[in-house]
DNA sequence: TATTACTGTTAGCATGTGCTAATATCAAAC
DNA sequence: GTTTGATATTAGCACATGCTAACAGTAATA
């Protein structure tokens, strides 16, 4: 018995390796949390190890070990000898679309129903893993097939200009137009307000004031008021430099 | 130590029972599919016994039975001497707010969107399990606070008219209106693609021509066209008649 | 280089959710 | 009333997802 099991698993076995094996297509929500992370972290250009999941999902690294086996075992990343973490083909199709799924429902709950722009990340995190291919499609239909995410995250197939810059980037006196901003602050709902407080979001302009080094922070003024951002955050927003006219 | 973990847990059964216990407010997908399915058999009118989830939720018997403890260990059902499962008050208050959003749900898949009528309720199945409570509360001021689904289910707090009565009640010769489709009926995408197609839905007319013990199933008549529907789903529907003046 | 600190891995455990096979219990019908 | 059929339960298993504690390996730095 036992050992017709172990046979059959290693025929199943070889017809993986040939790649007989239909990709799965649903995939759990914790799984998908990682693609999600791995795929962020790829295009804010940080290579990912495991230890980065570890504190982007604030789990344990047995915890992460033993999930980013599984994602091997199941062709959605592959670990090289530096341990760094790559999608696979796959595993990144997979993540395009829940980035698409995630950044289609903060449009939705930003301009449609009207949530708050600094709190929509929190609930389009819920929903991302809920929406059926009919729901994405249609949904997009609905709002007019936008390009961007309430926080200036570009679509998947989409890029930002090239004369992106980062607010770290900038000189005094310069105006900037905010682009984006940077996924990772997403995070944190009371930054997102403090953010919002300042209308520092995509679209708006604001002056460079100065790059304080003793403060590691940038003041930035605008029509709003003036505001003060720590280089950490400024490193994550980026900007098009304004060339007034 | 394996002591102290004992008594441990022999003071918080105490102060459970001393309702110290702060109702856990997120349950798993899981738990909120048995506890819907529950609400769903209440409002039919039909006992909840074990075996009745064992069908409707596709699992195991012993399944469900390890999950009915989890359920009651936690306060959401009771088990009486039948056997019968009844909803807690916190139970039924769970029940009902999951309810609310896949009717929400329905509501806005098919009418803002646009995904057809007899396919919403799998999708909606899905976003059920993902609607923050502010996501429910903006989504619903969207839509207008409707008071039912596509399909005719009253939003909690809502019912349906006084006069209603499900189609094995009429007699040929009646007109009447389409009220609600039943709830289990929705489960078969196949059934309510069929529905559509003669456009028994909520609100349209239709004539009862005959109904035969043979067949076992009622024939209408519509604007549509003819239709015919085994007595098990006529049982389902529920229509108002109309007195035609 | 040696030590420290970070990172990864293993062992061992818990819980939720699923299964089959076997058994117990209860209701219905002969 | 005994048998039968439906239902419930138990035992035993699997796997995904979490944890802590302990250890191993790698990189940074004194």
């Amino acid at each position: 018995m036992k050992e017709f099991q172990k046979i059959r698993e290693l025929v199943i076995s070889k017809e993986d390796a040939a790649k007989n094996k239909p990709p799965k297509t649903e995939h759990s929500q914790v799984i998908e949390e990682y693609l999600l992370t791995l795929y962020k972290l790829n295009r804010a250009g940080e290579t990912a190890k495991a230890v980065a999941l570890t504190k982007l999902l604030n789990t344990s690294p047995p915890t992460v070990h033993a999930t980013i086996s599984r994602m091997q075992r199941d062709g959605l990343i592959n670990v090289n000898k530096k341990k760094e973490l790559i999608l696979t083909n796959e595993g990144q199709k997979i993540a395009e679309d829940i980035a698409y799924r995630h950044n289609l429902s903060e449009y939705f709950l930003c301009n449609t129903l009207g949530i708050p722009w600094y709190e929509v990340h929190q609930h389009a995190h819920r929903l991302e893993h809920a929406m059926t291919p009919t729901v994405v499609q249609k949904l997009a239909e609905f709002l007019g097939k936008p390009k961007f995410c309430p926080h200036g995250t570009p679509m998947p197939g989409t890029t930002l200009p090239e004369n992106t810059i980062t607010l770290m980037e900038t000189e005094p006196g310069n105006i900037v137009e905010i682009a984006m901003i940077g996924e990772s602050l997403e995070d944190s709902v009371d930054l997102m307000k403090i953010l919002q407080e300042h209308s520092i979001m995509p679209g708006n302009r604001h002056k460079v004031i100065e790059k304080t080094d003793v403060m590691r922070s940038i003041s930035l003024e605008s029509k709003e008021g003036s505001s003060s951002l720590p280089f950490h955050v400024a490193e994550k927003i980026l900007v098009t430099k304004i060339t007034k006219d």
